[in-house]
DNA sequence: ATGGCCGACGAAGTCGGA
């Protein structure tokens, strides 16, 4: 810290404000155009998303461009897929990470003896000196499914693979869909999860380890009701305030201290053909 | 109050999502 002072004295370092945000948009293509208006709206000069279901050779790249957005992308079509937007530079890509497992074969499927497959989960790039890390979490299916053990495995390694990187990178986003629910208050209804995956002690130990490397999850405002981020399609879950807070923005103590505003913009899940996550968006302050 | 919606794949019905 004292020689980023130093730096900073001498002018070589500037402090500038990032609006970070993250948005699981459940198929970018299907989505295009909620997220070309939203980024019109929003503004944001980086967004981080999940389950984008399109190849790199795929990702609509003109269209984002012509917002002044470049990118980095990993999918596999049909699911998973995660990917940066960035109008302030993108550099250093990765995609996945050391240790990373891959994910349960279905033995109907798949001849004996076939690995596990590595997932489009994760990736990551720096933007204007944050390094920013877009993460999709297995979702778990179900308590007894394979899939769930799959699911924190991946974590464990994730919070080796990013013990790792944040020695290297101070300045380090977490942000993704975590498929974990920080706490009883981060569901409508803490009864009607039980016995469910994203409420388990494990998951919540396992984001726990995560943000004990030393991380703040931001806290975003609702624009109303509960702060929640994502709300299942059926029964007019949304409209009923029955939801829960998911996406997160996992911020390490460089960048924690200079958040501004924090919120989820709840209006990007209403009207015509929306995502069933809304964005979480997240001002902060980042020096390069 | 997860049968009930949505998207992908592919061209009808399954799978996956959380």
């Amino acid at each position: 810290m004292q020689a980023r002072a130093a730096r900073f004295a001498a002018g070589r370092v500037s402090m500038h404000r990032v609006r970070l945000a993250t948005w699981n948009v459940n198929s970018l293509p299907a989505r295009m155009p909620r997220v070309l208006e939203w980024l019109a709206r929003v503004q944001p000069e980086v967004l981080c998303l999940q389950e984008t279901k399109v190849t790199a050779e795929a990702f609509p790249a003109a269209e984002l461009e012509r917002l002044g957005y470049a990118h980095v992308a990993d999918g596999e079509g049909g699911r998973n897929g995660v990917a940066i937007l960035s109008r302030v530079g993108l550099e250093g890509a990765t995609r996945g990470f050391p240790g990373e497992p891959g994910a349960p074969i279905t033995v109907e499927k798949a001849p004996a003896g076939t690995a596990p497959s590595l997932e489009r989960r994760a990736i990551a790039a720096t933007c204007a000196g944050v390094r920013v890390w877009s993460l999709y979490v297995p979702n778990g299916r179900s308590l007894d499914s394979p899939h769930f053990a799959y699911k924190l495995a991946w974590l464990a390694a994730l919070r080796a693979a990013i013990e790792a990187e944040l020695s290297a990178c101070p300045q380090l986003a977490l942000c993704g869909d975590f498929n974990v629910a920080p706490s009883d208050r981060d569901v409508w209804d803490p009864a009607a999860f039980i016995g469910s995956t994203h409420v388990t002690a494990e998951e919540r130990a396992a984001l726990e380890q995560l943000l004990q490397l030393g991380f703040t999850d931001v806290q975003p405002r609702a624009l109303k009701g509960a702060p929640f981020t994502y709300w299942d399609y059926r029964a007019g879950m949304f409209h009923r305030g029955m939801g829960m807070r998911i996406d997160l923005v996992l911020l390490s103590h460089a960048l924690a201290g200079g958040v501004g505003d924090a919120y989820i913009d709840r209006d990007a899940r209403k009207g015509s053909k929306p995502s069933d996550h809304a964005p979480v968006v997240v001002d902060l302050d980042a020096s390069v």
